[in-house]
DNA sequence: TAATTGTATTATTTGTAATAGTACAATTAT
DNA sequence: ATAATTGTACTATTACAAATAATACAATTA
């Protein structure tokens, strides 16, 4: 597991390590049970402070993506299928909302989606 | 012209300031050489610092969507045409990197778009 | 026993946005 | 003529959130 960051955007630290890691459960590569890297671990890593990872860990497992024992070590829920649909739907929200932002342009939904659906 | 603004938002004022003139120009409301509130007024519309709009006048002159005319006002361009294109362009590559994301984990293009046309 | 784990706390630093406060010159309105 | 308004410019300060720094403790593991 590689952990992409980019410090120039306005998404702080924390917000993409969540991110990345609720990818690569989404993609399969983080299995349930599977044990994450420590916090001091990742942070040496990432080059960043342990508190960082810390605060990305604690959201993660209030939402249940993820379980820390303590003295053990972090792992990936057991189980992981709401991320993805997550992920989803969290992504379509903002297609969505870029989309409204069109039509108030007075775009026309079909031709944004039309256009959507040659390029790329 | 209702400039909104949603303090709660990562996206800073004066972009949002942009964001909302040019929405404006888009829509026509605005038109060529029509003359824009002065940085003061428009600052005690919004409750906020002269100094914001200021930022966001700066931004927008030097992208040629307003023209300032020292002691008598600002004023939209001559030419706003590009505005909506710009606009367009730029709200259609951000839907399009989304979508590719979605496509990285595992989500088809078309199944997508589909989506997007039942909803909103 | 030493190292590693998660946990917890407080203080500090950093970066950016936004504000505050002024000042000047030119124009406009009265 | 005078007061008000305009854009312009500059510096200092404040505010806020993110990130860092520095520890410390208890439990487990090697």
């Amino acid at each position: 597991m590689v952990v992409n960051l980019d410090f120039k955007k306005r998404e702080p630290i924390y917000e993409q390590i969540i991110s990345e890691i609720e990818r690569y459960i989404a993609l399969g590569i983080l299995k349930p049970k599977e044990q994450l890297p420590s916090v001091r671990m990742l942070a040496m890593d990432l080059g960043i402070n342990p508190n960082t990872v810390k605060k990305a860990y604690d959201i993660l497992e209030k939402k249940k993506v993820i379980e820390t024992i303590s003295t053990k070590g972090t792992f990936i829920a057991e189980k992981t299928d709401f991320v993805k649909e997550e992920k989803k739907n969290q992504f379509l929200e903002e297609m969505n909302s870029i989309l409204l932002e069109l039509e108030k342009l007075g775009f026309k939904k079909e031709e944004i989606l039309k256009e959507l659906k040659k390029e790329s």
